[in-house]
RNA sequence: GGAGGGGUGGCAGAGCGGUCAAAUGCAACGGACUGUAAAUCCGUCGACUUUAGUCUACGAUGGUUCGAAUCCAUCCCCCUCCA
């Protein structure tokens, strides 16, 4: 295999690891801030690069849109092309087979979508998806699946992670193994055990650098994704990063270390970064609110962003009533900068047992966030 | 002085006899957001009670009418053009 995964130290399930790829190193747990279109949204790739995020996710089926593959390979590949010269993993264009239902038509060759931009049509199959990631430079370049939507019964979900599965292997057969660069298969089932049990023999049979675990938070909501949680990443290869796609909340992450994953990556602290929601150690706020109209204090003491360092509560809410861009990228670049600390803290407290002192003051910490005075 | 056009909920602005507590937008207040069709979307937005309902409301007063934001009279303001 062409990626290195070393694992330093595990505690109860969770692990401290450290992935190599051609572009550097990326410590785990991880998280992946979302740069969809070949951005970060509102974030300069230094900016985000200052605020330790190690790897980002870029996008298959946005990039093949525009501003189209082989242009990004003409100048010079994702890394160059954005500006962001760390590790970079792009989704397959699985997710989309679910957000653009009613756009696309999927058959067992492949999927064909009318571009939500031009209405022009396109069509991503597994052997085309490698082809596209290839083009991107990608790192890790993850394999064609369907997300699976919630709910579904046994049936469909069966019916959709056997095509997966084998849109997997074509994945695999289609991808050119170089040093430093690897290929994820994603597990599917939905929330039924068997089909994730069956999943999980498919793709490790396959092998593959690292294995995802998809369709989760779809809807199904913590409780269930965490049963999920409980028995799935164990179902994968030990030695292996596990990557559990598209989560999540704060909480959602920590749940999901607990349960032996290294990887996320979720669109949380960006959106919510443009829709005034911000993260903290005490909670989420919406600085839109009027309670914060004349509120002096950083929005988040001890937080060394650039946001938290130099400008108040009121001031940032003053910006964002105003619509201005400013309150875009300060409060995108907090949230970044909150997830990131927080996957510091669990790497260091994995490295300094025991993990259960972090994650005890972090669910304290959260729950005073129901204080509003906070 | 002459001619004309207007005054509607925080603002702008529809409505021009009943289906009007009054469209729509903005503002205000709150909520949602999980491999990004998202700087987006949803709700509330006269008062009191709340399935329903009661009361006060479209410059002011009086009138016509079963019924008026809508028609008439008077008054008070504002705007445009001509002297």
């Amino acid at each position: 295999m062409s990626l290195k995964y070393e694992i330093f130290k595990t505690s109860g399930k969770s692990r401290l690891g450290k992935l190599h790829t051609r572009h550097g190193d990326v410590d785990t747990p991880a998280f992946m801030p979302v740069g969809t279109c070949g951005t970060v949204k509102a974030m300069m790739p230094e900016s985000v690069a200052a605020t330790g995020a190690q790897i980002l996710l870029g996008n298959t089926y946005h990039l093949m849109l525009r501003p189209g593959s082989e242009l990004v390979a003409k100048m010079g590949g994702l890394h160059k092309f954005m500006n962001w010269p760390k590790p970079i993993l792009t989704d397959s264009g699985g997710f989309q087979v679910m957000s653009l239902t009613g756009l696309r038509k999927l058959t067992e060759e492949g999927v064909t979508f009318s571009s939500h931009v031009d209405g022009r049509k396109y069509f991503l199959s597994p052997e085309e998806s490698m082809r596209i990631q290839y083009n991107l430079d990608s790192n890790i370049t993850m394999a064609l699946d369907e997300c699976t939507p919630f709910p579904s019964t046994h049936e469909q979900a069966k019916v959709s992670m056997e095509r997966s599965m084998r849109w997997a292997q074509r994945s695999r057969d289609a991808f050119i193994d170089r040093d430093g660069y690897g290929i994820f298969g994603i597990q599917q089932g939905s929330v039924y055990k068997d089909l994730r049990e069956i999943s999980a023999q498919a793709l490790t049979k396959i092998g593959f650098d690292g294995y995802a675990i998809g369709g989760l938070a779809v809807g199904e909501g913590q409780d269930k994704m965490f049963e999920v949680l409980d028995y799935a990443p164990q179902m994968l290869p030990e030695d292996k990063p596990r990557y559990l796609m598209g989560v999540g909340r704060p909480d959602d992450i920590v749940g999901a270390v607990l349960r032996g994953v290294d990887m996320f990556d979720c669109v949380m602290p960006t959106r919510s970064g443009r829709t005034s929601q911000a993260f903290t150690r005490f909670g989420t706020i919406n600085i839109r609110n009027a309670r914060h109209k004349e509120d002096p204090r950083p929005l988040e003491e001890g937080c060394d962003c650039p946001l938290c360092r130099n400008y108040s509560r009121a001031y940032i809410h003053h910006l964002q009533k105003c619509n201005e861009v400013l309150a875009v990228m300060l409060l995108t670049w907090h949230n970044i900068a909150y997830y990131q600390r927080l996957m510091k803290g669990l790497r260091e407290a994995l490295a300094n047992d025991p993990l259960s002192d972090f994650t005890q003051q972090f669910y304290a910490d959260q729950a005073r966030g129901d204080i509003k005075e906070l």
